[in-house]
DNA sequence: GTGATACTTAAGCATATGCTTAACCAATCA
DNA sequence: TGATTGGTTAAGCATATGCTTAAGTATCAC
């Protein structure tokens, strides 16, 4: 994996908005055109089509156009980039926590 | 949930920052102060402070100051904030997929 | 009290973001 | 062919970010 901290840049980068989490949570739903996304956004459609490039650029999305439609949809991959960062994250945190634990036990366990 | 998207944008945002992802690795592995988060990091103190506000204000990360030290830790069920949006929308995925199979099979079935 | 330590605040600055409006292009459609 | 639809590009602008340096303010150690 080629400089896997810009990756996660550009995807928290693209989760950070509002609005392009919006456009994410349409496409896990399915692929869908780009003035179709627009449509229930209150922007213009430059405004949109920028947080698409974000959101391609960040790995999320993927889109191709036939004739002068232009269909987006989700690359599942990149979101579990996501889930395995924070998991790994949490998974550290647990290991502490455990060996916490086990050290208050002993320590209690020598005072009697 | 008091706006739960806002919390979303904050802790996203805070997560997109190399610099901010190197403190929270840090703070999984237990307490720190400033000074020492600071050390392993080419940046003012300052800046390390900022960073540090952007972490609070998403409640990824609390600090209290005894004497003239502030220590930090982590809160790690923000951090399940993050893993809960990202599971949710996997979920959402999965079941399209699924009933995307099914529906294949279904037109293979009628086919024969 | 004096000095060092551990932050804190303030100000300033270059660059990035999130939008807008005004064209522009390329496939359909009538 | 000429209008419409679906998208694209370009330019501009207000605000936000990520840093810096300089100047504080509280501890704590002697």
């Amino acid at each position: 994996m080629l400089n896997q901290s810009a990756v996660l840049d550009q995807v928290f980068h693209a989760l950070a908005d509002p609005t392009r989490r919006t456009i994410v949570e349409r496409l896990t739903r399915g692929p869908v055109s780009v003035s179709a996304l627009a449509e229930p956004l209150s922007m213009s459609l430059p405004a949109v089509l920028q947080h698409l490039q974000v959101l391609e650029a960040s790995g999320l999305v993927r889109s191709e156009k036939v004739g002068r439609v232009r269909t987006c949809r989700i690359e599942p991959e990149t979101l579990k980039t996501v889930e395995d960062w924070v998991a790994e994250r949490r998974a550290v945190w647990e290991t502490r926590f455990d060996r916490l634990a086990a050290f208050l036990a002993e320590e209690e366990d020598q005072s009697k």
